[in-house]
DNA sequence: AAGTGGTCTAGACCACGGC
DNA sequence: CCGTGGTCTAGACCACTTC
């Protein structure tokens, strides 16, 4: 007999049953503590042998979509909340329903920054671009925010641009790059004058500093950005895992 | 034929032959980058379906034991990082190899405080355990410590014990907690005189302040800790991932 | 007892990689 | 070409939960 459907279409079996699960979750048509077909049913349903309907339950299970219980089934996952998670400003202000700004101060082409460079994993000579930007909260300053990228392979990205959308976004659309993580050194220190006048807070204050270097999938470092946030109106917040 | 080897004894085969892989690899007889056994030599070695053989492998590879390459073969992976982990002081320090001591600077029973017990989920007027402890890295103070945790779950933890060994430790093994995650809230603040004082530093210096809530397996949170970091002296490191 | 997930068999075909 | 991992079959027995 044959083993495979050597079906000709590119999408496995066990993808199939895990779309057809996911779209009755995101429907609504099941909800978090529902029961899902087992995988029984869904060998039946999808004419499919008892491993691929389980290889599709085993595997949502993995990404915490689904619950499985021995004995009893395979129940939807309360929905999971995410952590340390990479947020553009937009994204975070956003997810917390909160009216955001942001303004452009600031937007050059430099060269010669070889700690910067060295950290996008570029010749020390590279054009960079540096881009200064404020981060408000309800027309409160809320944090400074500098981040610089390679001005020879993003060229382009306009002033223009960053005042409409975030630059995450441009990023993934205009230059089809995925972002995949961001390594961060967190630290404090206080503001100097020119951030405390720019901020709104006296010379002193403590701020936080968040040093992020951004990769993409491939892998490549594509964004630097230091951030000083006010400590007064900012909290980092963080799970480890043990 | 029969099915599984219903052989009685607990241990499932992938198991077994995921056991002989980790070992290989553990001591040493197996390098990054070598190539492990593939699908078939082990159902061979193992006497057992290529299934099953295959099992083991997909299950290493998503632990990021070993990269599986198709038409090439499975491999050792690089060592990888662990990023976000929750540790203990000590084991923080040892796994950077520095030189680190602990010290009690006080310790004892409060009550009434309620936004404390709140984080620990404890009644308002709960009896806690109160350490206020100094770090110190290579005899320069680096950070200062205060923890809390319920005198009633946790009786008997001794200032003596204390100065031996780690808090975590102690929960671990005397009182048979598995801690699985904190969540904390981190962000910038100054050196009061008494902070400034214990810490070597200048009043009104910039210190790193964690707050971590600390849960274990069950879910319960069993430790709150508030640190001041020396912001000179340590940088917070974290990944987030999109 | 009936149903569920967990483990397992003894094969199969496919797509891909390296020689 | 041959070996590799990726997908899949049509069953099986076990341990467990629920009724």
């Amino acid at each position: 007999m044959r083993a495979t459907g050597g079906n000709g279409n590119a999408l496995p079996a066990y993808r199939r049953i895990q779309a057809t699960i996911r779209k009755k979750i995101e429907d609504g048509r099941l909800k978090p503590g529902d029961a899902v077909d087992s995988e029984r049913e869904l060998a039946k349903i999808h004419s499919v042998s008892l491993m691929t309907a389980r290889h599709a339950l085993a595997e949502l299970q993995r990404e915490g979509l689904v619950e499985r219980r021995r004995g009893s089934g395979t129940f939807v996952a309360p929905p999971k909340l995410e952590f340390n998670k990479l947020m553009s400003f937009t994204e975070q202000m956003s997810s917390r329903s909160m009216p955001a700004h942001s303004r452009v101060l600031y937007s050059t082409i430099i060269r010669g920054e070889h700690d910067i460079a060295a950290r996008l994993a570029l010749p020390a000579a590279s054009r960079l671009f540096m881009i200064e930007r404020m981060r408000e909260a309800g027309d409160e300053p809320f944090a400074l925010e500098t981040c610089y990228l390679s001005a020879d392979l993003y060229a382009g990205i306009a002033k223009a641009q960053l005042e409409r959308g975030s630059l995450f976004s441009i990023l993934e659309h205009d230059y089809r790059i995925v972002l995949a993580y961001a390594d961060e050194d967190v630290d404090a220190t206080t503001a100097d004058p020119k951030a405390a006048e720019l901020l709104g807070v006296s010379r002193g204050a403590p701020l936080l500093r968040i040093r992020q270097t951004i990769f993409s999938t491939d892998g490549k470092a594509v964004l630097y950005v230091l951030g000083l946030y006010r400590s007064d109106r900012h909290v980092l917040h963080i799970r480890r895992f043990r």
